[in-house]
DNA sequence: TAGCCGTGGCA
DNA sequence: TTGCCAAGGCT
């Protein structure tokens, strides 16, 4: 197998990857959480920033990755750290059960492996949100190890280093056949960061800059003249649309003016954070029509003109708006279900979708001193 | 195994 | 405006 797959690079895997490396060492960018050339990263820091790089852009992290590190500079102090505190610092960056395993991991490592991170790909693989690529890449990075991480970007490469048409995700296994035999001995970390960064830099999904590539004639769909259809991706179903309502639940206290938050559910959809109460979200397009609780109808109901419209990954919404407002002294629970009121001024730490349904509403309303 | 799980930038 | 897709993992 390993003669089969050698066969494939038009290349000697040491002088690809030596080509790599020099590539790398000429120019790269600077990021929080990468080390020196030829030197290792912070486990804690390169374990936090591969979780926060999944499916994540950098530019997207950078902010999120400094705000963690200054609040909680060590991994101790995230295990000690308070569960909604979490959510709340990782609002707005997404996929939400990575927060939840982002706490869980630094725990259990603390729990169970004295606090320091396993060096092993395979004693990393079994904490929380770690998994193939994730481990690889802190074994590899943090540690020295030689280990072979396939992200995205290592697909594309090599998808296109050999021209190789097999269909995602099957290809996958292909490719990490392919990078286990380019990974050299000699600093296996710098490696894998070289590979993504030719992925992000270089070999881009769109408008690679072949002639800027360490690979260069090597590549067998630079040659071949298929470097915009590798690797081959299956077209992808088209995003349903749902649509739903948002409360605003409201009143004025002498403490000032609060609305009522709710925690969802930890599994699911934006699992563990705050949010607004809302109603069901049920497929079909157009606007959704206003069901209030039975137990709300006296209460002042205001529905907002324009409903919120949101992308998730796998479907769209659009979310009616509606501002309930009610007296000082009443319980919104049995109506919108238990929670907690917070002041106007004070909210934050929403994901987007829910801090949309905010700034609907806030723009609707006079400003207050 | 394939569906679920966010968000923002870009062409 | 619309679709693509980014340093994936979980179930």
């Amino acid at each position: 197998m390993v003669f089969v797959v050698s066969s494939a690079l038009s290349a000697a895997p040491t002088e690809l990857a030596a080509r790599l490396l020099a590539w790398y060492d000429a120019g790269h960018r600077a990021l929080p959480w990468r080390p020196e050339s030829g030197g290792l990263g912070d486990p804690y820091g390169v374990w936090l920033s591969e979780v926060m790089l999944q499916q994540t852009t950098v530019a997207a992290v950078i902010p999120y990755f400094t705000k963690f590190l200054e609040r909680w500079p060590t991994l101790a102090d995230l295990a000690a750290a308070a569960d909604a505190d979490v959510m709340t610092a990782w609002a707005g960056l997404g996929y939400y059960s990575r927060a939840r395993n982002v706490l869980a991991c630094a725990r259990a490592v603390v729990a169970e492996h004295e606090g320091r991170f396993p060096e092993d790909v395979a004693s990393l693989r079994t904490l929380p949100g770690i998994g193939p690529y994730t481990a690889a890449a802190v074994s590899a990075i943090a540690f020295g190890r030689r280990e072979a991480a396939v992200d995205g970007n290592v697909e594309r490469v090599v998808a296109r280093l050999l021209d190789d048409p097999t269909p995602l995700p099957v290809f996958k296994k292909t490719a990490r056949l392919v990078t286990v035999l380019l990974v050299p001995e000699d600093r296996p970390g710098d490696f894998a960061q070289a590979a993504m960064e030719l992925g992000a830099m270089v070999c881009r999904p769109r408008n690679p800059d072949c002639a800027a590539c360490p690979w260069g004639d090597s590549c067998r769909a630079r040659v071949a003249g298929t470097v915009a259809v590798r690797p081959n991706r299956p077209p992808k179903a088209n995003k349903p649309h749902r649509h739903g309502v948002a409360f605003w639940v409201e009143r004025e206290t002498p403490q000032g003016h609060e609305v009522w938050l709710i925690r969802r559910p930890d599994k699911g959809l934006l699992g563990g954070m705050f949010a607004f109460p809302c109603s069901d979200w049920v497929p079909g397009d157009g606007m959704p029509t206003l069901m209030m609780p039975d137990a709300a109808r006296n209460w002042l109901v205001t529905p907002l003109n324009q409903p919120v419209h949101h992308v998730f990954t796998h479907f769209a919404l659009d979310l009616k708006v509606v501002r309930v407002q009610v007296p000082d002294l009443a319980d919104p629970t049995t109506a919108f279900g238990s929670g907690v009121w917070v002041r106007v001024g004070a909210l934050e730490g929403l994901p987007t979708v829910m801090d949309k349904v905010r700034r609907a509403v806030m723009t609707g309303l006079p400003p207050r001193p």
